[in-house]
DNA sequence: GCCACTCACGCAAGATTATTGCGGAAATAC
DNA sequence: GTATTTCCGCAATAATCTTGCGTGAGTGGC
């Protein structure tokens, strides 16, 4: 599961462009297409890859609006907190949900057309499960949203190169 | 740029997995290869598809940690803004960043290894840029996290089927 | 030092998939 | 009713993926 300089330039390609041959990838980190193929196989079966997906325009499908809503609770049990999470799930809107530490307990990610359809939102929510304190906070602008993660931390076995 | 049913069920299928043949995608929405093909071409084309990546498991490169940064600024100009939005730029661990309404004028969601990982972060940004108010929340979670945007906003013609 | 072993590489062939050319049917315009 | 447009599907071609096989570098045992 460690990967080198070579696996670390081939994930970068890929973070940016999947649809990139495999024969380019290769040339771009000085292999020829086998063992290019092969490191990335390896990699998706090791599940570093987990997927490859398309990326859409939000304001092209009408969800421009980034919405971030603050969950407090007294619940704080298990049992609650898997509930809450299937109710979350069922909620195509919400495209994260984090458990947090600190003041708030619970931090989601909610995509929307506007503000009214936020409200339609948060209505049908709150009638799903009960929430005691609730708080949203509006993006006015996304200034930077990207799926590529840093890989300055992967770890590392030999690093000569 | 308006999306029929068919258009919807692509972009569903794309967004879950974007290896999947053409011609399997045509069989599943009721198409030959042919017109699913150039319906995706299409709506790459017009920007609806943005692109195709890989997406890496957090963990497996190590920034398994998510810190959601706060900040508060006096500086409310274009210019500083633009200021900001360079210097976020070259850290690859801020993934996202809005420009919010209400209490906070800025938020960012950023990944790292671990606590010491994001204090060198930090210290590393408040020396690029001089900011007023910080402050951190970590997610001890990730509950949900998904790159596909709902589709029931998207705007259509003809809604027949 | 030498052999056996493993591992990663590259070439070349075969299998899948993407892409294009062409012709036909349904919907729309006049 | 006819012309025009649009979308569909078949079939051929082009590009890419995937596998089989052989080679050389590096490693450990002796």
């Amino acid at each position: 599961m460690a990967l080198d300089k070579i696996d670390r330039k081939i994930l970068t390609l890929l973070q940016k462009d999947a649809t990139m041959p495999v024969a380019e990838i290769g040339r771009k980190v000085g292999l020829s297409t086998t063992p290019c193929w092969r490191r990335i196989q390896k990699m998706e079966e090791d599940g570093v890859i987990q997927r490859r997906v398309a990326v859409l325009d939000p304001a092209k499908v009408n969800v421009g609006v980034t919405v971030f809503v603050s969950v407090k609770t007294n619940e704080h049990n298990e049992a609650w907190m898997r509930k809450f999470a299937g109710v979350i799930d069922e909620f195509p809107e919400v495209v994260e949900f984090y458990r947090m530490s600190g003041d708030v307990d619970y931090l989601m990610r909610v995509v929307v057309p506007d503000i009214g359809a936020y409200d339609s939102f948060y209505k049908k929510l709150i009638s799903k499960i009960n929430l005691t304190d609730v708080s949203s906070a509006f993006a006015m602008g996304q200034i930077k949203y990207t799926t590529a993660l840093p890989l300055d931390f992967a770890i590392v076995v030999d690093d000569d190169k």
